[in-house]
DNA sequence: TTGACATATTCAACAAGTTGAGTATAGACT
DNA sequence: AGTCTATACTCAACTTGTTGAATATGTCAA
């Protein structure tokens, strides 16, 4: 049901076609929600016959038709529901962290490659981010609803710098390993790796 | 396919059977895998008809049969060509920050109650995550394996943690423009809320 | 002795997400 | 003239994840 309510919850702002959905998906959303258009467009089928949206044919000159959906009041009401219930934390499922588990079992090299191939996606997505800020988020000049939007940019900052500390500390694990195992190592940095 | 390769990283280390394998999910990955039994046996069977794995059945007196399932040449293969491998993020999606999104068109109250209830939440896991490490993870005298095995509870702190900080900048936005609302506020405190 | 709990696995149905193709119009570029 | 991109939507097949039930044995405690 959960992407139903993410729908909802765009309808709420203004009415819009799937393909709009889909579009503020990509570009507002994305950061913590992604959804492809045939997704999007299923879950449009079956909201509306569950009765949250209603929507009517727009004919447009240039562009093909679109359907518009908006709101009906039990799709409202839905929304309302569902934002005072409580919300569960995404179940994680990171394969970085798999290999990291089995790091015993591989070359430490393995272990670095793939921390560091990660680490690289983590630094892009978060100067993309940055730029985002810097291009929309005016420090004093906000509307309320651009506030509430900003507050979403900085989860996903925080979660790439956080992603970028915690790879950054497995690194620095693997170099002390290193140190400690060559023979040409300082002999007494080797105990305590991480507290 | 990404199910399949958190069962071969735990085989790797262990031959086990699905519900053995099912325990492990639970007690050691549960940070950051979570699998059902169900999907568990399912992938099991799928996996063995690829020929990454192969089973024995282990009769036991006072319990039921067994099925020790152990990585074949092709399973070990496939293991190390996934290492290898990128690894892309997990695709997040997260309830609470759609909320959040549309704060501007719900009473402040609730954006507050929302995030509040998932404030809770986390702080729970982490601290659940800080008795495994005080538990489990002797500062001084951790085996290779458990070092490794370390850094990815230390994945589950920080990510605790994370949250924890950014439920606290919302809340105190949220103060903020509370007092900024009500007569009674000191009158220069409303504007830059964050930065 | 009855019921909960741990061990151990299977089947069925469904919901959610992914991939790929297909249909159409229209402007812009080459 | 042909290709590319943007707009706008649909259908089909598949994989993955969730939920609930069913089966079977043995131990431990109320």
């Amino acid at each position: 049901m959960a992407l139903a309510h993410a729908i909802l919850t765009i309808l709420t702002d203004t009415p819009s076609s799937g393909y709009d959905i889909g579009k503020r998906f990509e570009e507002q959303v994305s950061c913590f929600w992604k959804a492809s258009s045939q997704q999007i467009y299923r879950e449009l089928t079956k909201m509306e016959q569950q009765g949250w949206l209603q929507h009517e044919v727009i004919a447009q000159t240039g562009k093909p038709d679109k359907k518009l959906y908006s709101l009906t009041a039990a799709g409202r009401q839905e929304w309302q529901r569902w934002y005072t219930a409580p919300t569960e934390p995404t179940p994680i499922r990171e394969d970085l962290l798999v290999k990291v588990l089995a790091g015993a079992h591989v070359a430490p090299e393995q272990v670095r490659q793939a921390v560091l191939l990660r680490r690289h996606r983590h630094a892009q997505q978060l100067q993309l981010y940055r730029r985002t800020e810097a291009e929309e988020f005016p420090p004093n000049a906000m509307t309320r609803s651009q506030q509430f939007s900003y507050l979403t940019l900085r989860r996903g900052l925080r979660y790439e710098q956080d992603w970028l500390a915690w790879c950054d500390e497995v690194l620095t694990f693997l170099d002390e390993q290193a140190a400690a195992d060559s023979p040409s190592a300082l002999p007494d940095t080797s105990a305590l790796p991480l507290q």
